[in-house]
DNA sequence: TCCCCAATTGACCGGCCGGCCAGTTAAGAG
DNA sequence: CTCTTAACTGGCCGGCCGGTCAATTGGGGA
């Protein structure tokens, strides 16, 4: 089954673990079976087992790595500490809109384990989601944001919008008069960072 | 297996299509059997088969139902017509954010259907999308909101905004210092409606 | 009244599902 | 070199899957 002559468990882990990822990413964990990924991934179905111990544990531990690598991937853009305003936030919009768009799997992944009530990433999520609110909060503190508004609220208007556009992104591409991504990114980014702005400054702009 | 004495097909067809509505919601097409929905609605699997042809059948009659009545109610919705404007944009979202908060079967059909590529359903939002800019464009030559973004881009954000809130409501429910259903509306509608104010109004308040 | 046709039933089918197990093979430690 | 251990294989199993079909039932029109 393998091609290697040599043998690899590593390598082998790794190639069930693409394949897997690529079927129930496109399909949904229910629609996919041990035979597929096992001829996707070149091994045998005993293997799969051997290695990961059935079909839930195989999905959990594909959701484990996804969700690893975009929470080390997060946590990394998050700690690029530059002082707190409304350019900062800007900034993380757009990287946020960007990583969506050159990481579309992830967007399905993320959904499938919702419809599921999967609840396994909630935590990761909840810190990044509290280092966002943070920065947000420092930046109502120095005065250049709004403050009457609750910072996770802000943070979570802009993920629900990053995420839905991609996530439905086929869906609504014919909606009449719909633009590109670009587009659709600039005017959400002038709505909702001009309604950002603190009183004063939208007097004064 | 029919509880009442008298044949009904009509209400069979009925049962089944609540039954099957039901379980393809929470489980999503692939996870769900025949025989659940045959044992839920109380109702032979081949009774089944003769009225609706087969699963697959059964799933598009469920969804075409489903997005008809969505269809019905946001039209009703939409056509009560008032003079548009800043007000009538936020009721708008404050009833379509109601809308989903009390139907959230709703939500998960929509997503269950984008993720499995289902486009039946596509040119029925196209027509209620276009309504809905054609109310903002509207307001924005009438000079109540600003004419730099497209309309169809703003019914969009708010649609995603509401949409993603409740599809993944379980999941970011326990982030840090998340609010109520009405906290959050109310925070999104103060960034988002301000945001839209054009310049002169901005200045002004 | 009876008779036709749709509604409804239960038994049945081939096929595929996830999982298991006994056996084989290769790598690496002693 | 050998022996242990883990990687790896192929075949098999019970069970459930969606679907079919012949038979039965009951309601409504002629």
């Amino acid at each position: 089954m393998n091609d290697t002559a040599t043998r690899d468990p590593e390598l082998t882990r790794e190639r069930i673990l693409e394949a897997a990822h690529g079927l129930f990413i496109d399909k949904g964990f229910a629609a996919v079976t041990m035979r597929e990924i096992a001829q996707r991934s070149n091994v045998t179905k005993s293997l799969i087992h051997h290695h990961f111990g059935g079909k839930e544990a195989l999905w959990d531990a594909v959701k484990e790595q996804a969700f690893a690598r975009y929470y080390l991937g997060q946590k990394e853009e998050l700690d690029q500490a530059e002082k707190p305003g409304a350019e900062l936030l800007m900034n993380g919009v757009i990287r946020y809109f960007e990583f969506l768009r050159d990481n579309p799997k992830v967007v399905r992944l993320f959904t499938w384990a919702h419809l599921e009530g999967d609840k396994s990433c909630s935590h990761l999520d909840s810190e990044l989601v509290g280092l966002g609110a943070k920065r947000v909060r420092q930046a109502q503190e120095a005065g250049l944001l709004r403050a009457d508004v609750n910072p996770t609220h802000v943070v979570t208007m802009f993920i629900s919008v990053c995420t839905n556009w991609f996530e439905s992104r086929d869906h609504h591409r014919d909606w009449p008069g719909m633009g590109s991504d670009d587009e659709f990114l600039n005017d959400f980014l002038k709505v909702f960072m001009e309604g950002l702005l603190p009183r004063s400054d939208r007097i004064a702009g």
